[in-house]
DNA sequence: AGCACGCCGACT
DNA sequence: GTCGGCGTGCTC
């Protein structure tokens, strides 16, 4: 008897045998998908895994539906990164299959209804709704499961379905289909029967009366002469400025005929620049330096002050794998940026380069991935977000992490929760290949490691061409708004440099980290504010759409004329963002464009994009925007930046508060000035005096590493201790409470370490379920593996007791 | 996770 | 009386 292991895209910790023939069995490889029956009626695409003959003995293993590829089509490499990440962020292997795979790849069974044609149906011994199926099918040859719902308007359509089996009407199958579908594109060629002079005399003689006709004919030959290649029809349609309808005549009239060419989705056809990149003197010192570190490490860690030209030191080290006909990965923080970077590198390596990242469609995205498996000439290079991490690289000579300190590396929700920087270091190892990180402000982590030798450390600490650093100027608010020096939330000081660059031709970037126009309304009478019905927050006043939004679960009303509370018309808007700052800057600079970036202006494929565009093209004078601008975008002609208010990120209940802010402030202040201009940056503050905006202000990292670590050992906070974070939802509040103090008392007596909590989160509903966290603090002496282990243990025995079990947990390794 | 089964309150 | 709520158990 033969089997196979599989892993099925479920959050299910183990792995499930099938049976299999003997040939299945020696033509199944790992790393192929199978489409295989589970439970009652479903069919997954699971992961073949291991071939064995050891019969499993407390059950009976089902067979095998299907052998879906010819080839694996995950690498063996992958299979073992997958495990590893399933062990260290502590979640189920089905969870990484289902989150690693493009969703075309996984193909899921649908059941439907159809008639049983042998059987004679007697329409008077239907009920109504009996009935209302059966028609339906005389109409249509099959049904889905949603269909009937529709069709009966009602939720729990089974009874029936089940009941018409019975009575031998209907039968239910289950239903897989492909999801990636191959871009087809249609093109002509002439009927043979007319290559010939005299066949080619007969057609224009046939078409004497039909000179639309005549034309596309004349059109094909002079396309056919001029590119000597197969011609697509929208091409035959454009050049010949006809319709399509009328190609079909002749389509019809078998003077063409029309055929099918599979085509890539993804095609670069620009210019490829000839000259080699020649990097400046402190560049080659870098690149040196980095070459030099990675004969004695695997990570190297490249600190360089915003604008050093860290790009070009780059696609340097990208080259070298080139040559060697190795793959490099190119992880970025935000697919926002991919555009830029993408235009970039294809002026070096043209169409060596591919991008994999959520915004691409589902068919893109296997395309990407059939590339990369095939190692490719095409996706030599792989630019991404974070998921591109579990393309199945064959030989991956490189990864680079840019803008490494980015929290945007690390996924939420859902599981895997893993941090994409970490999950490379380990993927780097299994193919032996070197992980280059980047940043102007890299992460405390980061940096230690490389402080205690762990990984290499570069530092360039120039701009490239001899670019000087911003100057930085506080503004003090408390002072400004005692002596009434505002307008609005704008200083005198600010509104002086801003109109002295807008003078200059000279474009301005204002930084706001809030989004919306004010955060809440409040009722003047009697203080209420509108909350969420769903959730524990207030909600937020968005002015473009006149309504208040909850950010948290989306559910949105239109702005109240009254009080909700008191019916008082007296309501006022608190606090301020993004929009807000735009209309105040309207009424001070009347003469100047602005735009706006946030989550709201840049929603859609090419939001972002264009906002950029017509930045960069000088469109607009000044951008608000949030922290979207702080993500490594380099414009030429900003000479000042503002951040409004230094205040609101400093004070966030995160022990990495400090950390970010001074990130955040950086990353938007190297904004400003570059090549042959020195920028300014006006930062307004009501703590001018406070270390991290001193800090920035001196542009003085080492001295923020050295306070905040200090901080992170006194307050057990990573690189010190690993934190992992539970975290329990549930609809009741009460049973919530108690289970998580359960699970807190078991936590606590079973790890020897801290555990804090049970804590109620700022926000401690959302979506009408309430949350309570717990933090377990794994100091740097006691084994991750064990305690991982040991909080498992813990976590099933909660889940055991019947009570509790209802209670959603979901753990969040080195959360960020 | 999904799905079926079973028990219980709320309506045509 | 049924419909739909969700608690429970199981999936190779």
């Amino acid at each position: 008897m033969f089997f196979v292991e599989v892993i099925l895209p479920l959050a299910l910790a183990k792995t499930f045998t099938y049976q299999v023939s003997e040939t299945e069995y020696h033509f199944i490889k790992k790393g192929m998908r199978l489409a295989v029956p589970f439970g009652k009626s479903k069919i997954y695409t699971a992961i073949a895994l291991e071939l064995h003959q050891n019969e499993p003995v407390l059950y009976q293993a089902k067979e095998i539906h299907q052998i879906l590829d010819h080839e694996p089509i995950v690498t063996s490499i992958q299979i073992d990164h997958w495990f590893w990440i399933a062990t260290y962020y502590m979640c189920s292997i089905g969870e990484l299959y289902r989150g690693a795979m493009p969703s075309a790849l996984l193909l899921e069974s649908e059941t439907v209804v159809t008639v049983q044609s042998s059987s004679f149906v007697n329409e008077m011994q239907l009920s109504d709704e009996e009935y209302l199926v059966f028609q339906a099918l005389q109409q249509q040859s099959s049904l889905k499961i949603n269909d009937i719902i529709a069709i009966l308007n009602k939720k729990n359509v089974f009874p029936i379905i089940h009941k018409m089996i019975d009575k031998n009407i209907l039968v239910l199958q289950e239903e897989i289909s492909e999801n990636y579908k191959p871009k087809l594109v249609r093109y002509v060629r002439l009927h043979p029967q007319y290559n010939s002079q005299d066949g080619l005399t007969a057609l224009l003689e046939q078409l004497k009366n039909a000179n639309k006709q005549k034309e596309i004919v004349l059109h094909y030959f002079q396309l056919n002469a001029t590119e000597k290649k197969p011609i697509p029809i929208k091409k035959l349609v454009e050049s010949a400025k006809v319709t399509t309808a009328t190609v079909k005549a002749l389509i019809d009239k078998a003077v063409f005929e029309e055929y099918y060419i599979q085509q890539d989705r993804i095609i670069y056809s620009g210019a490829v620049s000839s000259k080699s990149l020649k990097l400046s003197t402190s560049q080659q010192t870098a690149f040196d330096a980095i070459q030099n570190q990675f004969s004695q490490k695997e990570v190297c860690l490249l600190h360089g002050v915003t604008a050093s030209g860290k790009t070009e030191i780059y696609i340097k080290w990208i080259e070298e794998y080139l040559v060697k006909g190795k793959q490099v990965l190119y992880l970025l923080p935000e697919i926002a940026l991919t555009t830029q970077l993408v235009s970039r590198l294809r002026l070096h390596f043209g169409d060596k380069v591919a991008v994999f990242h959520s915004k691409y469609n589902n068919n893109e995205r296997v395309e990407v991935w059939q590339q990369v498996l095939n190692n490719s000439g095409k996706a030599q290079i792989v630019i991404g977000a974070r998921s591109a991490l579990f393309l199945p690289f064959q030989e991956l000579g490189g990864i680079i992490i840019d803008e490494e300190h980015e929290q945007t590396f690390k996924q939420t929700d859902p599981a895997p929760r893993y941090h994409a920087r970490d999950a490379a270091i380990v993927l780097a190892n299994f193919h032996k290949s070197k992980v280059l990180l980047g940043s102007a402000t890299p992460s405390l982590e980061t940096y230690y490691n490389a402080q205690t030798a762990k990984y290499g450390l570069v530092t360039l600490k120039e701009r490239f061409g001899n670019g000087q650093m911003p100057v930085i100027e506080l503004v003090d608010l408390k002072d400004k708004y005692f002596r009434k020096r505002m307008k609005g939330h704008f200083s005198d000081t600010l509104i002086e440099e801003i109109s002295v660059a807008l003078s200059l031709g000279e474009q301005v970037i204002l930084f706001q980290n809030r989004r919306g126009f004010s955060p809440v309304i409040e009722c003047m009478t009697c203080g209420h504010i509108p909350q969420c019905p769903q959730c524990d927050v207030s909600l937020t006043y968005h002015k473009f759409k006149n309504q208040l939004r909850c950010h948290y679960c989306g559910y949105a009303i239109g702005k109240p004329t009254n009080c909700h509370s008191c019916s008082s018309i007296d309501l006022t808007t608190k606090g301020f963002g993004t929009e807000q700052i735009e209309l105040e800057l309207l009424s001070l600079f009347p003469n100047a464009k602005c735009g706006r970036m946030d989550q709201d202006t840049t929603r859609g494929k090419y939001g972002f994009e264009k906002i950029i565009d017509s930045f960069k093209n000088q469109e607009i004078d000044i951008l608000v925007g949030t922290q979207m601008l702080a993500k490594g975008l380099d414009f030429d002609n900003v000479s000042l930046v503002g951040i409004m208010n230094a205040d609101n990120m400093l004070y966030h209940p995160d022990f990495r508060a400090f950390e970010r802010s001074f990130q955040m402030m950086t990353q938007v202040a190297g904004r400003s000035g570059r090549a042959e201009k020195q920028g300014k940056v006006i930062i307004q503050t009501y703590n001018p005096l406070h270390n991290t905006i001193q800090q920035v202000t001196r542009n003085d990292f080492e001295g923020m590493y050295k306070e905040q670590l200090y901080d992170r050992q006194i307050y057990k906070y990573p690189p010190y201790y690993r934190l992992i974070k539970i975290t329990l939802k549930h609809r009741d509040f009460d049973k919530l409470k108690e289970g998580a103090m359960w699970l807190y008392q078991v936590m606590s007596q079973s790890l020897f370490m801290p555990v804090l909590g049970p804590e109620e989160p700022a926000v401690n509903r959302i979506r009408n379920e309430y949350i309570r966290t717990i933090m377990i603090k794994i100091p740097q002496d006691k084994p991750i593996g064990g305690t991982k282990k040991m909080i498992q243990k813990v976590l099933n025995s909660f889940e055991a007791v019947a009570q509790y079990r209802a209670i959603k947990v979901s753990t969040n390794v080195d959360f960020y």
